[in-house]
Order: structure tokens, then C-alpha cells, then sequence
DNA sequence: TCATTATACGAGCAATTGCTCGCTTTGTCA
DNA sequence: TGACAAAGCGAGCAATTGCTCGTATAATGA
């Protein structure tokens, strides 16, 4: 995943806007009815422009989801940077669950395609690669984060303790829906950050919430 | 999800060899390329027979799938009622999350074309409503031992907390691939109890495990 | 034995998909 | 204004899909 794909750049103003439409319509069927059921045809359609202007700027079908996942790597790269700075080492751990937390829950609902497509079975080798590819940047995250805070762990503990929590916050994510309720949302991210400390405070030598 | 349907009920021996011997591949096939990948010209190739004699048992490409289904909820159910007995109330609970796990992961190790097929965005309504049967159902199990085990919890939290559980487990068990080491499954296995028994063990009044 | 039924086959149909290509329209710049 | 390029269009092609149906072979029972 270097760039996104094109057959034409485009030079006029109008025609990144077309880009960004096509990206944009896609993201929202893709949302709906998942990557595999959305055709091409049904994407200009929604768009409002021809077939033949989408193949303009994609290559083919997956170049769309590529150029999708292009923009939604930079999104999650730039809330990574934002979340592992050099202060999060000294926050408690109450606090750093919290910061990190709180940005994929927001995530989640700003792209709910991502869920379809993330956890799509039979999206291409670039789409898989570009999805292990944030999982291993997350993963080595905290990996990092877990060796320079925690006490006694080693690296192979550290990564697999990483690895759990990534899955953990990935399958209680995957639980909400566009159309879940906001209070629901609230309840379950609550029990997630309650699991992950749980889990968290013996690593970091802390006591855990005895008082559920 | 009542019964599978067929056209033709068999009625020679054979002919049930010959519709397991469609389930199987299909089976494998899935677990392989992923539902919406598989071709019903692809599973007659393989298991070496013709389309017309799938079509023969099978309506529709979708009955195979619900075949399928139908099978595994069975195993599933099976699996609940040897897991969920009245003993279960009585034991300490690191033993009740061994319980119920160990043969969560001896099932996804089995079957893994489930992890395509549960996971998998494009599933049809049908499948999508016995998924749901069978989260629902290990769910009410769940809650249903929370309320009658745990102190001081109502039943919508007690709801919540089955929820968790049941995503966490399900993410960490789909981390298990066809050819992931047995070592790492072992150590998966370790983490996602831990992490159950920490987030588990304040609702039911006992110590967390401060030595991690 | 033979008639009847169950089983098996696979060419090929109808529908859908990703995508092309020749043509028209719009914008740019001298 | 005119000439060239960029952008836009959509009928329709090639390939694939799920699936049918007429015909064949094999089993059954009288």
C-alpha cells in the first residue's frame, strides 16, 4: 500500500471532487451492504456519474477499496500519533486506557465501512495486507508502550498481552452498530475499558477494581 | 432456521454419503477462499461430482450454506448443554471459565470454516439469523449463570457483561488460524482466561489475580 | 425379466459483473 | 475565437455466476 492507484491524475478541481465522491459513495455502500455485494455500476449510480467516468480514476474495483483504505491507514496513523506520545508512559492506567480508547470508539462510528471491511473474509491480498498491516503498527505500539511501563515483561509476553487487547477492543467495537444507541455504546465501551484494566493493572503492578 | 432443505429427500444410502460428501467440501472449501468466493461449480468439481447432482439435493447455493449451519448449531447446542449443567453454579470460577473455553477452542480448531462464515460481512439472512440464534443463545446461558452466580448484579448488566465475554472470546479464538502453532493457541488460550477471570472475578467477589 | 423410480450427468441459459471504447461535452489557453 | 486536451458518457462486451432440463445410468421390486 504506497498510493493510490490511477489511471488518469486528476488535473482539474472538479475531478478530485469526483474522486473523493466515488471514495465517499463507495464508503457508504460498502457501510451498507458490505465490500463483495457493492458493484461498480452501483457506485456511479449513487454518484450520479457514469461507469465509465469511475474507470476513469480506478483502475478497477479494488483500486476504490485501496484508495478507501489509503485514506483510512492516514486516519489511523495520525490518531496513533496523536495517542502514543511521550506522556502516555506517565499517566495511570485508568487514564491511558481512556486516551486510547476513546479515539477508536470514535473512529468506529465516524467509518463504519471499515467494520465490513476489516472484518470482510474475502477481501483481496492488498486490502489484507493494508488491515494487517494496522494491526501490526497498533500491535507494535503497544508493545512498546507495554515493555518501557509495565514491570517484569518480556517481549514475546508483551506482544501477546498487546495482541489480546487489540482483539478485545476490535470484537467489542465490531458490536456497534450504525444504528446502535448511543446509551448502549456508552455501556459497552464502559465494560471494555473495565476488561482491559482488569486484565492491564497486575501487569503494571497496580491493584484491580475490586469493587467492580 | 428449522430443518435443512432439500428437493429430493435421499433415499438410497449413497445419496446421504453424497450430501455429506457436499457439506464436507463445501466445508473446506470455505474455509479456504471464504463463502462468497466459493463457486457451487467449484464444490461439485472438487467432491467430484456434477453440478446437477448438487442441484439435486441442494435448491440453492445458500441451502448449502444453511446445511452447514444447521449442522453446526447442532454441534454448538450439544456443546452448550455438556458445558452449562447445574454443577457449573457450584465450582470456583477459574474451573467455570475453563469449562465453558476449552471446548470453545476444540470447536473453532474443528471447524474453521466458521470463522469465514460467522465472520463474513455478505452472508445471506438466513445465515445471518442463525449467527444471531447462536450468539443470542450462548448469551441468555451466560446471563442466565450470571444472575444465579453472581452478588448484586441486575439482569441488563448481567446482559452486558455475557456480551463482553462473548465478543472477547469469539475475537481472541478468530486470532487461531489453520496454521497457527498449537504453542501460540496454548498461550492465546492462557491470555483470554486471564483476562476473563480478572474482568469475571470482581463481579463474583473474588480477588483478582494480583501476580498477574 | 422388465417397468418404474431414484440417481447422475453436463451442455448451456439467463442474469450479473467488472470493465472497454468510441463518441460527446466541457474546460483551457493562445 | 478556435484548437487541443481533459473530462464525461453509456451501450455493450467478455467472463463468470447460479442454476435448469433433457438425457443417461443404476438400483429396486414384482
Amino acid at each position: 500500500m504506497e498510493d493510490v492507484p490511477m489511471r488518469h491524475r486528476p488535473q482539474q478541481a472538479r475531478s478530485q471532487e469526483r474522486v473523493d465522491l466515488i471514495l465517499d459513495t463507495a464508503a457508504d455502500l460498502i457501510a451498507e451492504i458490505g465490500y463483495e455485494a457493492v458493484t461498480t455500476n452501483a457506485i456511479a449510480e449513487r454518484a450520479g456519474i457514469s461507469i465509465g467516468s469511475l474507470y476513469r480514476y480506478f483502475p478497477d474495483k479494488d483500486a476504490i477499496l485501496r484508495g478507501l483504505s489509503v485514506r483510512h491507514l492516514e486516519q489511523v496513523r495520525m490518531m496513533y500519533d496523536e495517542v502514543f506520545t511521550e506522556d502516555l508512559v506517565h499517566l495511570p492506567l485508568k487514564m491511558v486506557i481512556d486516551s486510547i480508547v476513546d479515539p477508536f470508539v470514535e473512529l468506529q462510528v465516524a467509518c463504519p465501512e471499515f467494520k465490513q471491511i476489516l472484518l470482510g473474509s474475502d477481501v483481496s491480498a492488498d486490502i489484507a495486507a493494508a488491515s494487517e498491516e494496522m494491526d501490526q503498527e497498533i500491535i507494535e505500539r503497544m508493545t512498546c508502550f507495554l515493555l518501557s511501563t509495565a514491570k517484569d515483561i518480556d517481549e514475546q509476553r508483551a506482544r501477546l498481552v498487546a495482541m489480546a487487547c487489540k482483539a478485545q477492543v476490535k470484537a467489542l467495537l465490531s458490536l456497534i452498530t450504525c444504528d446502535s444507541a448511543p446509551a448502549f455504546c456508552e455501556q459497552l465501551t464502559v465494560e471494555m475499558k473495565r476488561m482491559l484494566y482488569n486484565y492491564l493493572a497486575p501487569i503494571f503492578g497496580a491493584e484491580c477494581d475490586g469493587a467492580q
